[in-house]
DNA sequence: ACTGGTCAACTGGCCTGACCAATTAATCCG
DNA sequence: CGGATTAATTGGTCAGGCCAGTTGACCAGT
């Protein structure tokens, strides 16, 4: 396979060197960027090439034009703004704050309409949970079980299709590998705990209480994870994919 | 109000354009688009123009340029890069139920972290939005805007995923259908005073406030929804609640 | 008949230069 | 001093042109 030499594109080239330039820091956040024509011939391009790089970094959120106004960057990683998505999956972190938002919402949302029957299922999670706390994959069944039962308390289907993709975005090889670190008996049973402490408030119908109790609970989830696996992935740049058991820094 | 004069960006109506088709169906995955020359041509847009919309969809993934062969159609959502195909579709109501639920909690979060980029984000699509609101298609995209535009003040790309996932499952063949009876400047409008309400909220750093509007937005959207609904198939009934033999199934 | 090379038509990439429209700040007038 | 006006700045769009890569038809050599 001889590796299709793709000839670069000008207006992406120049797109490379800005995008860089902003995820390095050397363009501060809020700063306004030369004008169009004046940042052409610092770069040596024409202003439409510089202007198509130009929108190509908008569509991915990195810079914000303002017509007779100027340009200004908006942020300096990718958190993608408008659908030109990268990778499947994001940053664990990031999917853990995601979760909370959205799950804490439901959790209020389950314990305002949580009916006996509803308690009973999240408890026959809680029971299956503590049985199989050594059991690496069973765990994560009733661990899903727990917090789409939550879900279905509202009883919408959306909602219950929702929170299961996102649990299931730990099923990657990726996050897998990952959460073998830090996931053992110790902090899944520390996890059921938390579980229990959300039945408890959705089965007293307390919606703060539940809420708190679920945001407690990924917050303490984001806390393990972070712990185990030490400073180094706390920038949480992007997939390091970084085999290997041993914490290696998350060679870019 | 007056109808706001349409200073939208032109290039990003003609982005807004393709993509809709290309969304639409109405040009399918593996075709190739006519030459530059000629769309431009075909658009009453020059040459420029056109080229900086199709970067955009470029950059979004819906086409691939290949120089001196043309332009291709590479897949038709943005959602189909990780390859599921959804298909499972709920219920309307159901629908702007979760994101009732869900949307409010970002918009509680976001209000918290806005800054005067993020709302700049949201003036331009209530902005795009306003001059639009005759057109059924690109209302929709200036509304997806909107609502994606809010996930990104969270800085969070699972949320903006989800957001816009959900959003997107108006797209298909059924959802329009029903929605062609609701639908209309009118309620656009509507939806349009609601969306204000909500980046003032939001700009103000009113989390409770951007929380109550955005309620106060979707469920007027399900009322409006059922209105036309209960006229044009009158006696259907209470389907918001539907799910019910989920109830029981923690684990689907 | 098949292979390899040449060539012309087509298509995207890039440029120059200009004008329009929105924004902003300096300026003027009440 | 404050609001309205003007002028400079900046992004948005356009026109036309040239260059470079792609493609396929055509032709010479094996």
């Amino acid at each position: 396979m001889f590796s299709a030499v793709e000839s670069r594109r000008l207006y992406r080239q120049v797109a490379d060197q800005i995008r860089l330039m902003i995820i390095r820091g050397e363009l501060a956040v809020g700063q306004r960027l030369p004008a169009e024509r004046e940042l052409a011939e610092q770069l040596s391009v024409s202003r439409p090439t510089l202007r198509e790089a130009l929108i190509v970094l908008e569509a991915e959120g990195y810079i914000n034009i303002r017509m007779g106004s100027g340009i200004y960057v908006t942020r300096r990683h990718a958190a993608e703004a408008t659908g030109s998505e990268r990778e499947p999956v994001e940053g664990p972190f990031e999917l853990l704050q995601a979760r909370a938002i959205i799950e804490c919402a439901i959790s209020e949302e389950a314990a305002k309409s949580a009916r006996p029957e509803d308690i009973a299922v999240l408890d026959e999670a809680l029971r299956a949970m503590s049985g199989v706390v050594e059991d690496a994959r069973a765990v994560l069944v009733a661990d899903r079980a727990f917090h789409t039962g939550i879900a279905a308390i509202v009883g919408n289907a959306t909602l219950i299709r929702v929170t299961g993709e996102m649990f299931d975005m730990r099923m990657t090889p990726y996050f897998e590998k990952l959460a073998s670190h830090f996931e053992g008996p110790v902090s899944w049973r520390s996890a059921l705990e938390e579980h229990r402490a959300i039945r408890d408030a959705i089965a007293a119908g307390d919606a703060a209480g539940a809420k708190a109790a679920m945001r407690t609970h990924l917050t303490n989830s984001q806390k393990r994870f972070s712990e185990s696996f030490g400073e180094e992935f706390s920038g949480e740049e992007g997939r390091c994919h970084t085999a290997g058991p041993n914490k290696g820094k998350a060679a870019t």
